[in-house]
DNA sequence: ACTTCCTTGGAACGCCATTCCAGAGAGGCT
DNA sequence: AGCCTCTCTGGAATGGCGTTCCAAGGAAGT
């Protein structure tokens, strides 16, 4: 299909797939999902469209590879921390802070990424679990769940983000939606209601990090370290 | 804007936003996230747009109604159980069983739904957390870490359902992907590769309701019902 | 009967992903 | 040198999508 090679430099630095990647990162980046079309991209990289479909199938592996991009960067950090647990965290906490800061990546890490990019966030979290002192025959169970509870905590909070948009204020918008809450009907909504106040404070990034350590907390609790 | 109300009957049954998201529904389970078009909804209704856009206002908005009416459905059922464990558990299977019987939610819920749908999940979780002995201001904290396992683990599963397809056999994919993570490099992969056994025989169900279990656990160790 | 206004469906618009294709330009070959 | 080949390009064209506009249908109120 694709792979050029040894070729000579031109007048404008030669199309190649790495950066359609890279344009289109910067692209979903700065206007959202939907601010990745193919025209939009031909004219950044001032070619056409069958320029970029020569390096790349279709929309849908372009955006898989953005993601795959984005989260191999964020996998780079070798996590820091003495035990397998802080090393979780870390790596946790960077995969969050990935999300957070490219917030289209939520969408494709529940959709198309299974092939490549998945593997990559299990393999990571994988190693330290098994570093915890879990059973051999639960290593896969339950790194699938410390990895579906990061994927589901960071695409919640990427999701939050996306209705907020780019420039609004965040403190402004947890106010509305913790004064909408409590209007909600009291008949349906009465623990809701009641847990308003802690919405409106809460801090997304020290949740997040309560969150793991719950989970943690339970892999210890089932599976103690000296059975 | 709209609400028909008192007229007689026609030749056809009246449009109604109702039966609008019935037949969304519909045509979603049928053929997946792309099955739904306003195009095939006017031919299925027997009607022209401008006769649903003056019952909904948008795509998204018929989405995400779409999506609130299957998570009311599979939240009306009053979760059996004695004790709050057990209620959580049967709320959250059910929540996991519908988003598999109707894949193209998943992408939903970490999406537009802020607004209705997941304020529904969370009440519901919520009651449950507070009965098990959690400590008042911990509540928010606590439940949003339930809500955020359901959701990833369910939006994870349907995301595999989605690259199979209605008619696939399970096990044969199974095995195709354990066969591919058995085939990474040693270097890279590690532990994913001495897992792949494991993820070929593994049950998404039963793998769902451990990392309940195990969320639970690590809410008792953390909060001791006696603290 | 006449007016009003909710409700309908067809036609048209602009944008999108994708395909097709004529050809530019660099190596390799003779 | 000339020619051929094969990779790579970008412009034009296609079909499908969400959405808007609007002329009219038809029951309710007078």
């Amino acid at each position: 299909m694709s792979q050029q090679a040894r070729r000579s430099p031109r007048r404008t630095e030669a199309l190649s797939r790495e950066r359609i990647v890279e344009a289109a990162v910067g692209m979903l980046d700065a206007a959202g999902e939907g601010g990745l079309t193919f025209r939009a991209l031909t004219e950044r990289l001032a070619t056409g469209p069958g320029a970029i479909y020569w390096h790349v199938a279709n929309k849908g592996e372009l955006l898989a590879a953005a993601t795959d991009a984005v989260v191999a960067a964020a996998l780079a950090a070798e996590p820091e921390g003495a035990s397998p647990r802080d090393r979780i965290r870390a790596l946790a906490l960077g995969l969050f802070d990935a999300v957070d800061a490219h917030n289209w990546v939520a969408a494709q890490l529940s959709a198309s990424s299974w092939q490549v990019t998945t593997p990559r966030i299990f393999e990571g979290v994988g190693r330290h679990v098994s570093a915890m002192g879990v059973p051999r025959e639960q290593w896969f169970t339950v790194t699938s769940v410390v990895v579906q509870y990061i994927l589901g905590a960071a695409a919640q909070n990427a999701a939050n983000a996306q209705v907020l948009g780019p420039g609004a204020d965040r403190g402004e918008f947890l106010a509305k939606v913790s004064t909408a809450w409590e209007e909600l009907d009291p008949d349906d909504y009465s623990f809701t209601r009641t847990v308003a106040q802690q919405m409106r404070e809460h801090d997304d990034r020290q949740q997040f990090l309560d969150g793991i350590d719950l989970v943690l907390a339970g892999i210890t609790a089932v599976h103690p370290p000296a059975g």
